[in-house]
DNA sequence: CACAAATTGTTGCTATAGCAACATTATTAA
DNA sequence: TTAATAATGTTGCTATAGCAACAATTTGTG
């Protein structure tokens, strides 16, 4: 069965994807935060002193990436990096108190931006879509192995 | 409402973005494709002579990823630009012999792709799926203006 | 304990991704 | 028809994204 370019979900999804980063880009640049620097911050607002390797499981990405995120981050003065006392090889991540205050402004934008994109969408709907996209990830998953 | 980092859609939507394409990276390494790169030939297998700015318009991107990426593939041999004699400003790109014979092997990998991530999901959810996900681009869309 | 293997993080490389500023050419307006 | 404006593409910049090779440290095995 011969498919359209129009016709790939994986297309489909690939540009949602760009077009809500490109989004919250622009939401944040006034913070001077990148939206995948916002998510480590997310995850230290969370829970803070998480070491990079812990973000890497997280996050699902690259070790690499994280380290220069995270460097990224440190430079920009949101957070401290330790290592660690127990593992002297791990950095640990800590907030800064401007780190701190950053979440108080960040965490209601990243909010609205959910309620904005999921506008005219049930719940119903959208736990679908969850299991859906889960669906995916686990058939790239199995054909791997 | 406070949500969990893992509760809100978009990331979900990221993260499984980043799954499929890194798929899609690996079955495309042997063919020296890149992902994006990829895209642009798919669209040229479909319409020989397209120009950087209808591609631009056709793939939602900037022009400059465009241009490199057009770049990348004259380099590698899959396609030749020359400039349009209508309109001297314009590039088009046409598949030289060698990218030509490349779409018949890697368009059977970009549906077999397409199988295997909708494994197990029905025509009526696709559907669905796409029709949300053009929901968001639109509540964007509409957020923007 | 000592050595092999695994873990954690960094550096260097390539490939997206998009913004700003620019050059060239085409179109529109005065 | 000239001048202002649009469109098309390039160069330079920064931010992801992941691979390979490496260094430092920890763990596991004999």
């Amino acid at each position: 069965m011969k498919l359209t370019f129009q016709e790939y979900i994986s297309i489909k999804l690939h540009k949602t994807d760009l077009n809500l980063t490109s989004y919250v880009k622009a939401k944040l640049d006034p913070f001077n935060l990148a939206p995948e620097q916002n998510l480590i911050m997310m995850l230290l607002w969370e829970q803070d002193g998480l070491s990079q390797q812990q973000l890497v499981t997280k996050l699902d990405k690259d070790k690499t990436n994280i380290a220069r995120m995270a460097s990224s981050l440190e430079k920009k003065g949101f957070i401290k990096r330790s290592n660690c006392n127990i593992d002297r090889r791990s950095l640990k991540l800590y907030l800064t108190p401007c780190g701190k205050k950053l979440g108080e402004k960040v965490i209601p934008i990243a909010e609205e931006f959910n309620e904005v994109i999921c506008k005219g969408i049930s719940e119903e709907e959208l736990q679908l879509m969850e299991t859906l996209l889960e669906k995916m990830n686990q058939n790239v998953r199995e054909y791997y192995n």
